[in-house]
RNA sequence: GGGCGCUUAGCUCAGUCUGGCAGAGCGCUUCCCUUACAAGGAAGAAGUCACAGGUUCAAAUCCUGUAGCGCCCA
């Protein structure tokens, strides 16, 4: 028996342990196997409502494998977030008046680790808490000893194949880390600035450019104008003089400017933006910078001496001030500029030249592209793919190295004269380049994007470049669940490293979900106060609530605009889950023996079952299509109405009568169970708390159930035409505000079955008299479905007005569905073109409707007599 | 500028791939503490499926276009 009330967190804590305990989350040997890596979140961070999402999600599909007797793997784990942990250690360290420099490298990164230990285990502590079924033993860390050796190793295979390269190229930089970022950790924030038109001396005549960053002036290299451009052409070919350094610079034409933007013609300026970069290296232009990696403006010696050393802001100010004294600053106008800023740092990022290491893509992006247009990974939704080719046909080389501590240190190795050798140790690089003991070499002191070592996590975590029985086994791995956000940081580079090391895809389905919002559709930021702490939530309404609130709300590529009255809702559903358990018990109660059921024979039994089965197949189906949303809905609709409002009232009438007792006890208490099962994987605490109320053995390990494909009639319409005429019953008691527990007198002209009757009599709470003597002069009220049709003699309590008009209602909607369906059936063309079914189906309803009508109308006669 | 979504009941959303009588939850109205459950039960009201064309016997669903909103890339 089970406890009075449900207590959600004391039942949680119990279970979560229990499984664990019993090692319940790790793969149990099958010929079929189910695997899955988790996005690995980073280190430092803590669950939010997107993880709780992304997990629920996973959590479910790997319940339902593991019940379904697949061999099932949830790999756990967390990235070691460089750039976001060194900011966090650095911060750390200045409380106490220190900078990374003053400890030095070494000692730095054992802080870190330090901190690692200490706080590194926050998610996937919150992960226990709402129940996750990882695998906690093969729980991974990007730094860990093994993973560090599959970067090493894929940084040395991908440098000998010659898909790494080091060189000097224009990479986003971070004037506060003093580091190369990545592209696609760059928000553009828009932001009011001005428009700067200067006018540059060309020969006799001045050429007016437009600029938003007038600071960089003192590095461009050349004046730009589009080739079409009739203002302008008699400038190509000319010489201008850069203000205020004096600099010769070619004027050159060029597609790229925009006729339209400014005066149409532009300064370039190589070593200071992505765009004159390129026309630079394009026009073999000359390459000047004027600007030094912290921000500062450069002291090299072209430079005037009073923008040595200063800001670059400050630098910007001062040269709109000096231009204007000169007398050519021809215009300023407000103008809205995209500042790029680092998403970890929030500094205004730079582009700047600087030395790199870049992975080659091209030929990687070519088959991960293929293995997607072919099929072998699937999207889901599909339309996400063209998110991903969109993505991989313009793919640029990928800046890896990160000029910061914590990380995996590049894998190279420089002599004094600056000759690299690449390998996964020095020993390594010393036996594999045949260098003389005696020669000094000193590591290369930047390390690698997080996102490298991310990329190989599928075949990492199981034990790469080891020919691990985790690998043979899991890889590919069967599904990755993530955003739509993250399609580039790892999907996408997860395949290329994938193919290229395994030659195999790292996953064969992706499924793409949504972001969690408030409910008011905002996205949640901690600026506008509206996050929500999915632990907070889950010890306020319970683990089950918050995973099946977010469950049955999350249909794929869809975002979820959370409110807390859905856990809420989810919590008075298992609630009512709790309650129902207890009418289980008392009705069917787990001590009594009852005898198994061969066939069953009660109509209402019947049709519980076959309204299982469909619920079940139908769960199945959506399941396979990852529509687990609906599937949810769908069982809970089911549990709720079919089996609670409706069979549990029915199993009450069935079990007082010993001659169905038996029947009924089994049906009850199996149903029950199986739909408990069902559930299981979106609710797993409730539903193992309830499963060990009956059973012994644990739910977590157990089967799927079976559907029962018990068809051997058509009893199930006659157990809905119940329902409906009870719903009639019920509906005239409500507008008549007659009291449930006034027994109406029914009639019936034909005998009805005795199951039947006895339903109707005890749920629609009404006596029924069968008499096929009709006195024409009485009013009646009917209640009919089907074949069935039941009346009652109207008298005083009845509002004749009330009646006919709800009579008329009834009789317009009617006629209108009749007037459909006949003029289907008047159609030639339909007849041609439907389906037969379709067409049986029509003629079968006009029949159906028909009768309908006439009952009504007859009825409304007497009324209106 | 290029690409991708969204627009269905008061609210939040399914349904659109694969055309066949418009769905759910919440909210709202009325009644009911009936021995599983008031964290509940019963009944009910509520929609021009953004708009305009087209295809079709038949369109929320397919096609074309328009508008509004959102996201991504440049």
């Amino acid at each position: 028996m089970v406890e009075d009330s449900y207590e959600p967190l004391s039942i949680e804590q119990k279970w979560q342990s229990e499984w664990e305990l019993k090692n319940q989350f790790k793969p149990v040997e099958s010929d079929k196997q189910f695997s899955i890596v988790i996005p690995p979140p980073n280190v430092t961070g803590s669950l939010h409502m997107g993880h709780a999402l992304e997990h629920s999600i996973i959590d479910v599909i790997v319940r339902i494998k593991r019940l379904k007797g697949f061999e099932t793997l949830w790999v756990p784990g967390t990235d070691h977030a460089g750039i976001i942990t060194q900011l966090l250690v650095e911060n750390e360290l200045s409380e106490k008046g220190l900078t990374k420099e003053d400890i030095g490298r070494e000692n730095f990164i054992s802080k870190v680790w330090e901190w690692k230990e200490k706080s590194g285990e926050n998610i996937s502590s919150q992960m226990k808490k709402l129940g996750m079924s990882c695998d906690w033993s093969r729980e991974r860390f990007t730094m860990d000893e093994g993973l560090s050796d599959a970067v090493r190793q894929v940084f040395v295979s991908l440098y000998d194949s010659g898909l790494i390269y080091k060189g000097s190229r224009m990479v986003n930089w971070d004037t506060k880390l003093m580091s190369a970022v990545s592209d696609l950790e760059v928000n553009l924030e828009e932001q009011n600035g001005k428009l700067w038109s200067v006018n540059y001396k060309c020969g006799d005549e001045f050429i007016t450019i437009a600029t938003t960053r007038p600071e960089t002036i003192l590095a461009d290299t050349a004046v730009a104008v589009n080739p079409e451009d009739e203002r302008y052409k008699s400038f190509i070919g000319k010489t201008a003089i850069i203000p205020i350094v004096n600099r010769e610079v070619p004027v050159i034409a060029d597609e790229y400017v925009d006729k339209e933007f400014g005066s149409g013609c532009v300064k370039i300026t190589p070593a200071h933006d992505f765009n004159d970069y390129e026309i630079g290296l394009k026009h073999g232009l000359e390459i000047i910078s004027c600007m030094k990696l912290d921000g500062t403006m450069s002291d090299e010696d072209f430079m005037p001496e009073s923008y040595k050393n200063i800001d670059r802001f400050e630098a910007r100010e001062k040269i709109v001030n000096e231009l204007t004294e000169l007398g050519i600053l021809h215009s300023a106008d407000d103008h809205i500029i995209q500042l790029p800023k680092g998403d970890r740092s929030k500094s205004i990022l730079e582009p700047m030249i600087t030395d790199q290491w870049f992975v080659k893509t091209k030929t990687l992006a070519e088959r991960s592209i293929a293995e997607v247009e072919n099929e072998n990974i699937k999207f889901i939704p599909k339309n996400w793919e063209k998110t991903y080719f969109e993505w991989m046909h313009n793919i640029q080389d990928w800046c890896i190295s990160r000029q910061i501590w914590w990380g995996h240190q590049i894998p190279a190795w420089y002599d004094g004269d600056g000759n690299v050798y690449v390998a996964t140790s020095e020993s390594e690089a010393r036996a594999k380049y045949k260098l003389a003991d005696s020669l000094k070499l000193t590591q290369d002191k930047d390390v690698l994007d997080t996102w490298f070592s991310s990329a190989l996590w599928p075949f990492s975590t199981l034990g790469w470049p080891d020919e691990s029985n985790d690998l043979k086994k899991y890889y590919p791995t069967s599904l990755l669940v993530t955003g739509f956000d993250i399609i580039f940081f790892w999907v996408a580079r997860m395949i290329m490293m994938g193919l290229n090391f395994n030659d195999a895809v790292p996953f064969k389905d992706i499924l793409i979900h949504g972001l969690v919002r408030d409910s008011k559709g905002r996205k949640m930021s901690k600026s506008l106060k509206n996050t929500i702490d999915p632990l907070e939530l889950s010890e306020k309404h319970g683990a089950d609530a918050l995973r099946f609130s977010l469950i049955e709300k999350a249909a794929p590529g869809q975002d979820v605009p959370f409110d807390e009255e859905w856990t809420l809702a989810a919590k008075k559903f298992g609630n009512k889950l709790w309650n129902a358990s207890k009418f289980v018990h008392l009705y069917s109660p787990a001590d009594e023996l009852i005898e198994e059921v061969k066939e069953v024979i009660c109509p209402e039994n019947k049709w519980i079952i076959s309204r299982f089965d469909e619920v079940l197949n139908e769960f199945n189906e959506l399941f396979e299509k990852y529509k687990i949303s609906d599937a949810y809905k769908l069982i809970y609709n089911f549990v709720w109405s079919d089996l609670f409002d409706w069979y549990f009232e029915f199993s009450k009438n069935l079990i007082d009568d010993e001659k169905t007792k038996n029947e009924t006890m089994y049906v009850l208490r199996n149903i029950f169970l199986k739909s408990i099962k069902v559930l299981n994987p979106a609710m797993p605490h409730i539903t193992e708390e309830i499963w060990s109320s009956f059973e012994n053995e644990l739910l977590i390990n157990n089967t799927w159930p079976e559907t029962h494909n018990d068809t051997s009639s058509n009893v199930s319409n006659d157990v809905e035409n119940l329902k409906e005429v009870i719903s009639q019953i019920r509906n005239f008691k409500a507008t008549y505000q007659l009291k449930n527990k006034e027994v109406l007198a029914v009639n019936s002209k034909k005998d009805v079955d005795q199951w039947f009757k006895k339903q109707l009599t005890n749920i629609g709470n009404v006596e029924l008299n069968v008499s096929s003597s009709d006195n024409e002069d009485e009013r009646k009220i009917i209640f009919q479905s089907g074949n069935y049709e039941f009346f009652l003699v109207a008298d005083d309590y009845i509002d004749i007005d009330v009646e006919i008009k709800k009579l008329d209602k009834k009789i317009e909607s009617l006629t209108k569905t009749l007037t459909v369906s006949k003029s289907r059936l008047e159609n030639e063309k339909f007849i041609q073109n439907a389906k037969d079914e379709l067409i049986k189906e029509e003629q079968q309803n006009v029949i159906e409707v028909e009768n309908e009508i006439k009952i009504l109308k007859d009825t409304r006669d007497q009324f209106s007599v």
